[in-house]
DNA sequence: TAGTTTTCTTACCATAGGTCATTTTTTTCC
DNA sequence: GGAAAAAAATGACCTATGGTAAGAAAACTA
């Protein structure tokens, strides 16, 4: 493993080894599954405006944000976005619905702010679930964690107001309106952006 | 392995070897590991409104439907109930929530018709894990599975309007009317009971 | 099978949230 | 820094869905 003295390459570095260090406070690593681990990970800055993942083409990649924000979102046949995630530092982002039926993307996945991501091929995750087996317990413990959040998200749709589902929206990403535009939020919500702006008003209010 | 000549005994074998030719599909299954899994898993029968998971009690039963239908929900401050899921043959059901973050139930999980369904601890689950690390790659089909249907859900009720998600669910649960009160549906879709009559009113008319 | 309970339907009115058009504010970028 | 573009706020009006209540139908159960 090769530490070149680019500044970029430094970073990189320092943000796989912190998710390193992450999936080994859940599973014991071989050196050469950590190997494997550097190999097929690649830090990327990618800039506000960047689409990582588009509509319609094929994926392969899955991101783990390390720095900044990201989310997917799906276009209806009006033409309007409606938001399944925002992936700011330590969550995964990706089209995990073409990834897994292995059809083209249904999602876009968009950078919100200038970010850091280290990107992985799908293939070469399912490689490493392959050579080195001890590493399957981190990749289960994200997805359990991932469904538990959004068994929580569906519930929360089910039964809070479009209020109720801002105010918490706030408590889950405290700094996120700082990134995102309103109708981002708002197309997370179900709402539409005029009637996030009255629930602001409301708030503001109160 | 002891086969006992009761018929409920028999039947608890046919299912539970269904469901290993299912993970079989998926891994390779030393002897041993196949043994433990018949070990774990316990076939029951239950009868239509039954409680299998109970809201506020402990929870460390995870149930794979043979036969019936199952759902869970949760109940909000009002006494409204929210179904989270739906569960026939061949599905997972339990509260995930309360099992990964080791708390309390939050969700009922409730018979709807008279079912069969093969009972796992969550320990012993984890304890295959564990123990027989060839059983990984299933338990992470199955959550990747689930976590893609999720993903769907969550579109779908972003983007579709009560009468197209009604529709929908015709098509994803043909059979399921039979077995479930129109509330039940109706809180899965998150309208009322009274709008979703409407709805199939409308539908007549067409 | 009759009686009881639960569920479903329907009519009426209420309301949260949507739509559209316009103005104001903020951001972008030369 | 200022013009242009994008986003947010606002107001008037609309619609889908909710709430309530009562009667009809269906499902239990004794």
């Amino acid at each position: 493993m090769i530490i070149s003295n680019c500044i970029n390459q430094k970073h990189y570095y320092k943000a796989l080894e912190e998710l390193i260090k992450k999936v080994k406070n859940i599973v014991t690593l071989s050196a050469e599954a950590e190997a494997y681990l550097y190999s097929i990970a690649q830090e990327i800055s990618v800039s506000k405006g960047s689409i990582l993942i588009r509509e319609g083409q094929t994926v392969d990649k899955i991101y783990f944000v390390t720095h900044g924000c990201l989310r997917s979102y799906c276009t209806d046949k009006n033409g309007k976005e409606h938001t399944l995630q925002f992936a700011i530092k330590n969550w995964w982002i990706s089209d995990y619905i073409a990834i897994h039926n292995d059809e083209a993307a249904t999602l876009t996945v968009e950078c919100l702010k200038d970010s850091t991501v280290i990107e992985f091929n799908a293939q070469e995750i399912n490689g490493i679930l392959y050579q080195y087996p001890e590493y399957e317990p981190f990749q289960r413990f994200i997805l359990e964690r991932h469904v538990v959040s959004l068994h929580k998200r569906i519930l929360n749709q089910l039964q809070l107001t479009a209020t109720e589902r801002y105010d918490l929206f706030l408590v889950q990403y405290p700094d996120i309106e700082q990134y995102t535009r309103n109708y981002h939020i708002a197309s997370y919500l179900g709402i539409t952006q005029e009637s996030l702006s009255r629930i602001r008003v409301d708030i503001a209010k109160s």
